[in-house]
RNA sequence: GGCCCUAUCGUCUAGCGGUCUAGGACGUAGCCCUCUCAAGGCUAAGACGGGGGUUCGAGUCCCCCUAGGGUCACCA
């Protein structure tokens, strides 16, 4: 059986690349059976944010990343946050000191600064200097426990992606796995609850292939058998950097609120680390799952593109019924959330195809729910045409617009007729009614929208408009 | 800087020695459709980082270089 997991840290906003980490993992359990464990890595006190567990989680949720075990639905491997399994990293920690695979150390922070400023004067690696290697302190007083790494030798772990990689120990520093506070660094926390949750696959981030060797050798004292890692890419920004705050959005709920659907944030992902093939670009988590491959996961580090996750967010609004369009709608619109359902479906077809984000319908729609924006001439008067002329014209649509049944092909051959019998382009009537019915020159098609908001509103706007051209 | 990872159009990628005058998608440009904007259709520009090998034959295998990234914390 296979067991995986995802160890975000509820330091701040739910990461994008949490998600990106959690579905391929999630796309593992699924295709291999077994279990998905979310575990809460707060073991750092100082940047630990109370409502981050909750957001990660919410986050994780909304994009149907379940998972099987975890702090809120538990499981037996539980607890599942790291600050409430200290005793067991203190345990370990001892077993390790007496095993002489760790060891105890008092150094200050100020001598651990000036060890590193003198290596970087001699422009040598800033690393521990090993002062405390063989004191062999006791317990009691303030210290660290750290890691006993070789001097000599290296060692080599397989990526199921990359294969062999060998990192020689000279290069791996002691590090910290049991911080003065009691509380362990990743490291520790890692390779232990990894080994007692019974995970045998890490699927991780690249950026932890240097301190693999850590964990190899922390295994290896412990005596329990290794898991297999599999490296995942790093997304990046523009610059090819890793993806960051600054250069890129890079929380969950900033996807969420801005409009875009937890499909297509997922397809994106994948889209991202894996291919169906060529020609599959838009395909859903079950598609996804089903061709999924762990070896197949792609090495280069794929920089994050809003743009095409802006498009494919189209696609799907494009696919999605109607009714559930407008559901999704009411989740992050203003103008959607309280309308009538009835109205709100009635304006679906209009901006269905018009919409990348759900939060385009506000701009798209809102005229259709409140009132508009009120023009002048230069909007409303069409080229060569004067504003009494188009005064006039305004008020013979609005007599057709007051005396026709509100159906689109109906309105349409009344309002066409009547252009073309006042010798005014049909175009350039649509587009004074435009203006004057929404006030803006950019609408879902206006003569559909007219029949949405109805003749007598229509009638008034139409009205007024005219009246703003002194007629 | 040391170490590690990576390398096909601007971007995401297909390609697993010959079918590659390198395919698709996003984006960009043009045209068509059209009441605006979209959507849709058609077309165009656009890539195998460089050098050595191996081989009858290399985008595909090997090496070096170069470039980019990651990592060198009592952060994860």
């Amino acid at each position: 059986m296979v067991v995986v997991r995802v160890a975000p840290s509820p330091t701040g906003d739910p990461h994008v690349g949490t998600a990106y980490v959690s579905l391929f993992n999630y796309a593992f359990r699924r295709k291999h059976g077994g279990r998905f464990i979310l575990r809460i890595d707060d073991t750092d006190r100082t940047r630990y944010r109370a409502d981050s567990e909750a957001a990660i989680m919410r986050e994780l949720a909304w994009l149907g990343l379940s998972w099987d075990e975890g702090p809120d639905v538990g499981g037996a491997a539980g607890p599942y946050r790291q600050s409430e399994r200290t005793d067991l990293y203190r345990e370990a920690c001892e077993e390790l000191v007496r095993k002489g695979a760790a060891y105890r150390c008092d150094c200050t922070p100020e001598r651990l600064e000036k060890v590193r400023e003198e290596q970087q004067k001699r422009k040598e690696q800033p690393r521990y200097d090993g002062h405390c290697r063989e004191r062999r302190l006791p317990p009691g007083p303030p210290h660290v426990v750290r890691l006993k790494v070789p001097l000599d030798g290296e060692t080599t772990f397989m990526d199921g992606l990359r294969g062999a990689i060998t990192i020689a120990h000279k290069t791996v520093d002691d590090q910290v796995l049991l911080k003065s506070d009691g509380f362990p660094t990743y490291h520790l926390a890692t390779v232990v609850d990894d080994h007692r949750m019974g995970v045998t696959h890490i699927l991780r981030a690249e950026e932890w292939i240097n301190s693999t060797p850590k964990h190899v050798l922390l295994y290896h004292a412990f005596g329990w058998p290794l898991p297999k890692w599999y490296h995942l890419p790093l997304l990046r920004n523009a610059d090819r950097s890793k993806i960051s705050k600054r250069k890129n959005p890079t929380s969950i709920t900033w996807y969420r609120e801005g409009g875009f659907l937890p499909e297509a944030m997922l397809n994106f992902l994948a889209l991202m680390g894996f291919s169906l093939g060529d020609d599959k670009e838009v395909f859903s988590l079950e598609e996804f799952v089903d061709a999924f491959e762990p070896d197949a996961i792609k090495t280069s580090g794929p920089i994050f593109d809003l743009q095409k996750l802006e498009w494919l967010n189209g696609v799907y609004i494009r696919q999605m019924a109607p009714a559930e369009l407008a559901r999704r709608l009411r989740g992050v619109s203003a103008v959607a959330r309280d309308a009538d359902e009835r109205k709100l479906l009635t304006t679906i077809p209009l901006v269905q195809e018009r919409m990348k984000k759900l939060t385009e319908y506000d701009e798209l729609c809102d005229f259709l729910f409140r009132d508009a924006a009120p023009v002048g001439a230069e909007e409303l008067v069409p080229k060569g045409r004067t504003p009494a002329e188009t005064a006039a014209m305004l008020r013979r649509a609005r007599d057709v617009v007051a005396a026709t049944d509100p159906v689109p092909a109906t309105l349409e051959a009344g309002l066409r007729a009547l252009a073309e019998g006042g010798g005014w382009k049909a175009k350039d009537l649509l587009m004074a009614l435009r203006f004057a019915v929404s006030g803006k020159k950019v609408t879902p098609p206006i003569i559909e929208s007219m029949c949405v908001l109805g003749r007598d509103a229509c009638a008034a706007r139409i009205e007024a408009a005219a009246a703003r051209l002194g007629g």
